[in-house]
DNA sequence: ATTCTTGCAAAGCCTTTGCAACTGC
DNA sequence: GCAGTTGCAAAGGCTTTGCAAGAAT
């Protein structure tokens, strides 16, 4: 699995900065506070409708549009990433996880991270030959994990008895 | 820009034949073969609703529903990939074209597509770690280009004086 | 002849938005 | 007290679907 990325402030803190600082000054509500909280106690990847759930399961009572607002601004803030796996759009830690790649099963929908620490350079040096700014980049690898594989394969066998 | 690469088959003919043959044995019909030429007789990046509008405009005359229906039936023959940048989903040849990345501004949303062989092979270590069975793979980059990065440079020394 | 595809319009799904009440600064 | 946020419900945008008519094999 992923090594958390030490980082000095607290998510919650990283938020309230970033959303009460200069160029932005808006407020800092409960309700942010709870969602950040909430999303930032477990590394996982989830879409909007499943953060609902799971924040209704949890007894934090968050309007569905505050969700959506409150993902946007985490989004913006560079503290959440958004990413495509198949039809749905899922959200990821960006803030105190490192850069990293995805595997994703097709079948099972199991999600490997993983890190190359060459990829990152090589980015870097095509980035500079195209004078490119680059804020983040998403690589995904999509076909079918080990496991889906095995049993793929047995069951090929099974069909040809 | 990126190179073909050289195909045994029209992309029409091997959309018949994925469509036509055996697990399948559906029909390739006349708004079928419309779009496949159409999408494939030039190299971009496309949403539905672009294509629509773009099938109007050369009087090609098919149904919305039909244009989703075979976009998706173009995903799943592996012909066509699709790709999230920013918002939007868009559409882009997998057939008869290498496999590439893409630097996308964040301001003007220009694609640049790019070539790293090197990747490949990274990639392919990386899939034989894990028994990973990989189909495609998808790496975007964001951030601004170099035209964006200039002139947001030169607004920053304007807003200074 | 049978089975699949088409076009239409309607339904669906997820996301965004207008507004009045409310809350943070 | 002012400006920004919330929740609600309604609107919005894009995609999918049921169905009858039409094509492909």
């Amino acid at each position: 699995m992923l090594q958390r990325v030490p980082v000095s402030q607290s998510p919650v803190d990283k938020f309230r900065e970033y959303l009460t600082s200069r160029p932005r000054s808006q407020r800092f509500t409960e309700p942010q506070r709870q969602m950040v909280e909430f999303i930032f106690s477990r590394h996982n990847h989830f879409d909007a409708d499943q953060l609902c759930a799971d924040l209704d399961r949890n007894h934090v009572d968050i309007s569905r549009a505050t969700v959506y607002r409150t993902l946007a601004k985490l989004v913006d803030a560079g503290m959440l990433r958004e990413l495509r796996l198949g039809p749905r759009i899922v959200y990821e830690h960006e803030y105190g996880y490192p850069q990293h790649g995805h595997l994703h099963c097709d079948r099972c929908h199991k999600m490997i991270e993983f890190q190359l620490p060459e990829l990152e350079s090589v980015f870097e040096d095509l980035c500079r030959q195209h004078q490119f700014q680059a804020t983040t980049h998403t690589v995904v690898i999509r076909g079918t994990c080990a496991e889906c594989n095995r049993s793929r394969v047995s069951k090929r066998r099974l069909d040809l008895v």
